[in-house]
DNA sequence: TACTCGATCGGA
DNA sequence: CCGATCGAGTAA
């Protein structure tokens, strides 16, 4: 079991830095049941303010980004193609607008399957990623090395234009094949 | 109010 | 490669 991290965290400007940081760490569901279910982060991406033309903020302040307008350390669930629901976490100081989209976790590939398997929609939006919503991110301590991650051009993004589009702020923790068993001496 | 188009996925 | 499916953003 891990430790939460403190909202303060999430209230950096440094929004590749705490992308790339979120890789190894645990994102925590708790179910209606009380039950939890914890899977380590696999693969991000950074969106970072109106400026990023990929970023939802472009558009400045409306009704949908108004959420990454405030604090860090709150969720971003907005409805993509009108099927899939987005996994972001708000991060930056006030008025700041950037956020962090939970592409993968251990186990689930896509930021799609992600919340359909988490059973994670739009109710969770603005809410605090914080034990109390019910999802949030735990620190275990693993620190995937720097030759385990991958980083390449943001998905889907091509509306962004040549120079936004080919930003490398995707993240993707190649996990080693013998992670967590460390192998034995003869 | 009338468009257009997605930070995707699964099936043909 | 294509359709699903709906709401945000924009123009009017």
């Amino acid at each position: 079991m891990g430790t939460v991290i403190e909202a303060k965290v999430w209230q950096s400007r440094r929004t590749l830095a705490l992308a790339r940081s979120l890789l190894g760490k645990q994102l925590v569901r708790r179910w209606p049941d009380g039950r939890m279910e914890s899977r380590a982060i696999t693969e991000v991406e950074a969106y970072d303010g109106e400026h990023d033309l990929a970023c939802h903020a472009r558009a400045g302040r409306t009704r949908r980004t108004e959420v990454m307008y405030g604090p860090g350390g709150v969720w971003y669930v907005y409805l993509c193609y009108g099927i899939h629901e987005m996994l972001n976490l708000v991060v930056g100081p006030p008025d700041c607008p950037a956020a962090i989209l939970i592409r993968g976790v251990e186990g689930l590939s896509g930021p799609g399957r992600v919340t359909k398997n988490l059973a994670i929609d739009r109710t969770l939006n603005a809410a605090p990623a914080e034990p109390v919503s019910g999802l949030w991110i735990e620190d275990e301590g693993v620190k995937p090395r720097r030759v385990e991650v991958r980083t390449t051009p943001r998905i889907g993004v091509d509306y962004a234009g040549e120079i936004w589009a080919a930003k490398p702020w995707r993240f993707v923790w190649d996990r080693p094949a013998a992670a967590g068993k460390p192998a034995r001496e003869l």
